[in-house]
DNA sequence: TTGGCATATCGGGAATTTCCGATATATCTT
DNA sequence: AAGATATATCGGAAATTCCCGATATGCCAA
């Protein structure tokens, strides 16, 4: 767990949005429900169209939050999920209580 | 309270080191103690000794930490006591458990 | 198998960060 | 007032990050 890669991952004014708004996918892509895989997370092109920035952009900051371990990504067909790790930001949260 | 600020600073070894010497002034500058005004902070020449790194780069990481809130500093005389902030750690873990 | 769609990767210009040496500012001593 | 000491600020080279357009890869449908 390389809390400097952690923190790079954080700061990002998108890239936070985009862990914001995986907190709540149903609220924050509604259209994400036609997506039989809904409970899988989300997919790039909606957190794309949400963010208004290019498809490579955005498919690299999914990369960084993952290489963060902050995000963790499914691929079905053509699609690749994403969801937040609470389980890192648990982590995180502690690690800033003791050992930061 | 500038999150990506914040996340920023914390993007940094040398910074996070900082911090974590800040943690306990006794044990990691012994020498400081002869510092009167011990209880106030360590002073930029004892974090840069430290840091093996020139005074105007740790002069500017303090500054770095202390703009994102994490630190605080006591001028006295001409010297510079910089002490960790803890209520910004605090804050800090929360908005990671809730806002992030 | 050909074309279309979703995503990943590549190459790069612009902006920012890293860390330095030189210099400025403030304080203390003599 | 002059020199010494501690810190802050400035200017800049090298590395990294930001974000893009172009292209590659993988999967699906006709």
């Amino acid at each position: 767990m390389d809390q400097v890669e952690i923190f790079k991952a954080l700061s990002n004014k998108t890239r936070l949005q985009i862990l914001n708004w995986l907190k709540d996918p149903d609220l924050n892509f509604p259209e994400q429900k036609q997506h039989a895989n809904f409970d899988h997370g989300v997919c790039v092109g909606q957190i794309q169209v949400k963010a208004g920035l290019t498809q490579s952009t955005v498919s690299e900051y999914l990369s960084t939050l993952q290489r963060a371990g902050l995000v963790k990504s499914t691929r079905v067909g053509q699609w690749t999920y994403y969801q937040r790790n609470e389980e890192a930001f648990d982590a995180l949260s502690k690690i800033i209580q003791t050992d930061i």
